[in-house]
DNA sequence: TGACAAGCGGGATGAGCGTCCCGGATATTA
DNA sequence: TAATATCCGGGACGCTCATCCCGCTTGTCA
């Protein structure tokens, strides 16, 4: 590959990072390219379809999630590896409103994306939870979609505004009580 | 008002709930029309911009909503009233696509909306929570933002498939954390 | 029943967007 | 430096969709 074409697919994969943090993942291609300082066909070449693009920027903040969670498994005992990556997933997403999209789901499959690439998004998470909730930390009658529903919540929270006080209000709601057992919480 | 005028609003009118419950605002009006049996100019004249179908379709919706809440507050203690509203809410909009969207401010400001038209959503929320921290039924630092975050997270909960007792899973885990004391919950 | 205002259908219009294409420019290699 | 493969810019194209408009139809009332 050339050393421009290089430079310039780095520069588009920059702003398009930047653009979808900060604005979603419905900002027009053609902007990116302005931002980027390139013609809009320099995009297409690089990332033929915007879903291309997509997977490029959003994979590369899927990455450190799991090794993330690889990492909280290796050294905090279930309870506290489950709930710590939870909220370290709100916090991602709170300052990333594509990737908050994207774990949605909304316009993008980024667990299929995911998955094509390596990485088991959903089994990570899903083997946290079964961890902790065989510890005890976690009641035992929630299953993996509930939990990221619940994490959706507190991302909503986030719509905009970043106020760290008010993600950490949502997220101990959330874990208090997703900690509550069945029967003592009658 | 001629009669054939009048029939053909309604019919409009029911179109349009019916789709924006199934599939989300994001319907066209094209196909709205096309389901009322009507032309795309009958739809423009009694709605002339799709917002204006939105606020007529979404108030429809809010009203029953607010009566239900008075009702709720009359008849119930501040802690079941919140409670049982949260969770009317949380059903009535995994029973109407449209709703869940306005309620997550997707495209279409649902309160301000309301609010022109003399039902202040918000003001009855509040109340209601204010009530039930008053009374000691749910815990006090967490305002009412936190709480419609929470909401929207169970709606999530409920994209697409109809699944009852996964809504009130979800719906259980924030009303356990939601009810917990902050100083016990540590 | 006849005249006319009110209403209707659906094509026209224009905006926004993703994707494709090509004439010109540029990096690379000998 | 000359030749060539590669890459660039940005306009063209096609699509979706909301909104507007106009020639025709129909309800209404004297």
């Amino acid at each position: 590959m050339r050393a421009d074409a290089q430079r310039n697919r780095e520069k588009v994969l920059q702003a398009a990072s930047a653009a979808f943090a900060a604005e979603g993942l419905g900002v027009p291609v053609q902007e990116i390219a302005r931002r980027a300082g390139v013609g809009t066909g320099t995009v297409s070449r690089h990332f033929p379809t915007k879903e291309s693009l997509f997977e490029a920027v959003v994979l590369s903040r899927v990455e450190p999630l799991i090794d993330r969670a690889r990492s909280l498994t290796a050294t905090r005992d279930a309870g506290d590896a489950f709930f710590e990556f939870f909220a370290h997933m709100v916090d991602q997403g709170a300052l990333d409103r594509g990737l908050a999209e994207a774990f949605a789901g909304a316009g993008f499959d980024m667990e299929g994306a995911a998955l094509k690439a390596g990485y088991d998004v959903g089994a990570t998470f899903r083997e946290l939870l079964t961890r902790a909730q065989q510890a005890g930390a976690v009641r035992p009658d929630v299953d993996i979609t509930d939990v990221k529903a619940l994490m959706f919540g507190c991302l909503t929270r986030e719509r905009g505004q970043a106020e760290p006080a008010a993600r950490d209000r949502v997220v101990t709601v959330v874990r208090d009580g997703l900690r509550a057992h069945p029967a003592q919480a009658i």
